[in-house]
Formats: C-alpha cells, sequence, structure tokens
DNA sequence: TAAATTATGCAACTTTGTTGCAAATCTATA
DNA sequence: TATAGATTTGCAACAAAGTTGCATAATTTA
C-alpha cells in the first residue's frame, strides 16, 4: 500500500500523522495475519517505546482502524478492519476467526459471515465471535 | 454437592486429595458461571498461594474437570465441564459461552450447540470457540 | 506407620499492561 | 514558513498476571 494512502486513512479518521501510527499501520497492511502486541515491538525493532504502542493499539481500536480477536489462549490479537467498521465503541466485523495449530496465524476470513445462534429465553445477543482453531490452507499436508 | 462426591471427582481423575483442590471444586460446584483466577483468590480469602491456585486451575484443565472460556476483553475464564470431558489435552465442550455486559457473569450455555462453520477450502477445523456478547435473562428491563 | 510420591508455599523473576508528566512532534493559521 | 496551540511520545514508576526452582509439608502406598 502506497504511503500516501496510510497518511490518508490516519487524516480521514481526525488523527496525527506520526512516525509510529504510520509504522505500525503499514505492518498489518503488510502482514499476512493478526498481530500481537509483542509482535508488533519485535518487528519494529524497538524503535518505539513500549507504550505508545499500547496507546497506538488502542486508539486505532477506538477509531475501527483495527478489531481485536479473542484467541482460545487468551493472547490478545489484532487485526485490521474492513473499511466500513464504523468509529464509535464496540465496533466487530462480523466475520470468522480461523487460528492455526500449526504455523500459529491467526486469519480474518472475511468470506465467512457469522453464524446465528439460537438462545434461550432471555438472553439478548449483541455481539457473536466465532473462533475456529485447526490447520490452515498452507499447512496442510 | 456433597463432599464425598469431590473426593470422588479428585480420585477418578488420578488426583491426590488436598484442601485446595476441594475448595476450587467446591467453588465451581457453587458457582454460577465461569470464574478468573482473581475471583478464586478472592473466594478463597487468600488461604492458597496465587502460584497454587495457577497449578491447580491448570491441572484441572489437563484432566478435563474445567476449561477454558475465551472472552472479548481477553480474561482467562474457567468453568466445569461437564462430566463426558476427555483427559487428554484440548478437550472442549461443544457449547456456546454467554458473556453479560450488564453482571458480566459469563455462561456455559449447554443447551446451546456450535453451529457449524462453513471454511474456505484447505481450512480444516478442529475446534469452534463461540461468544456471544449481550444481556442475560437476569439482567433484562 | 514409614517410605515414596506428590502438592504446596515462598522467593525471585518475567511479561503484560497502566498512569502521570515533561519534552518532542505535529497541525493550524497568520 | 514561522509560530502558537494541541497532540503525541518516551520515560519512570508502578500494578497485575503468570512462571520457575526448590525446600517443606501433606498425601498416598505398601
Ligand atoms: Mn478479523
Ligand atoms: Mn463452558
Ligand atoms: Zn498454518
Ligand atoms: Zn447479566
Amino acid at each position: 500500500m502506497q504511503i500516501a494512502s496510510i497518511d490518508n486513512l490516519l487524516k480521514r479518521n481526525q488523527l496525527s500523522v506520526t512516525d509510529s501510527r504510520k509504522k505500525i499501520l503499514e505492518l498489518f497492511k503488510e502482514h499476512n495475519g493478526a498481530m500481537a502486541h509483542s509482535d508488533i515491538e519485535k518487528k519494529t525493532d524497538e524503535k518505539f517505546d513500549r507504550v505508545t504502542i499500547y496507546r497506538t493499539l488502542q486508539t486505532f481500536v477506538e477509531k475501527g482502524i483495527i478489531h481485536t480477536i479473542p484467541t482460545p489462549d487468551n493472547s490478545v490479537l489484532y487485526a485490521l478492519c474492513k473499511d466500513s467498521c464504523s468509529s464509535t465503541g464496540h465496533h466487530h466485523d462480523n466475520h470468522v476467526h480461523f487460528v492455526c495449530d500449526n504455523c500459529n496465524i491467526t486469519y480474518c476470513l472475511d468470506s465467512v459471515v457469522t453464524p446465528q445462534v439460537d438462545l434461550p429465553q432471555g438472553f439478548e445477543p449483541k455481539v457473536i465471535d466465532v473462533v475456529v482453531t485447526g490447520i490452515c490452507k498452507n499447512c496442510q499436508v
């Protein structure tokens, strides 16, 4: 992705254009799959303070630029949202996530829509998170 | 649940019967919904070392006595397994979990079976985790 | 009941995440 | 394009969560 487009994404979200924000967005655009805070720390060669990375991720989540992914091992993962994500708090893409047991990549399966779930009387659903664990297409024998 | 039955559960799983294990199992039997490590620490009045609680929970997960629940805020929750849970590593109950936004209780909805998900070519599912967030039956207006 | 096995508590440590604040950077505008 | 005002960053200090090794205590086995 072009640099101009990253700058635009930031401006469109009323965020000032800074080195850390640009770099972290670049990483998300380049990277195949979700990333943890620690991944970003490594991939930026510790160029940015840990705190800055935490705050940048938090800002991006608030703006609807990235979303968090719940995982079976309860590590916090982040991935880019599709353009349409709203910037008001609890946005969620309605797609399924896939965690590969082998290569450990976590995919956003944008083409797989979250299934409906029939709940018992009285339970009112707002968000449905589906996380599938297994072997990904690149790790098949 | 009777004390004898707790002792039996431990023995059935080749675990020695100790105070911490009995107490923590009791808590799970009494408690409505899932618990975090910190909940257990509080409910046991700090009678047991933090490390002991960590190790007890880990042992119970390995034996298939309890299971972990992935949550949207990535806190680690535990709940009792139904009797049939195997004791070999990655056991999972095939039910849906519900996190209430209001009272913050996390329910095992044993009656709601995990839906099937159609994955793209090449992705092989092993475990499907479904976590629904919303308002529970006790918190409706 | 004693030996052997297993679990616990403690200390020390790592990793992860949070907060306040001064210095640096960015944005808007003159 | 220089400057004032707003925002972001890095640092320090801290808190919470989780891990490991090892001596002691408790439990099981015989
Ligand atoms: Mn996603
Ligand atoms: Mn459950
Ligand atoms: Zn893979
Ligand atoms: Zn509730």
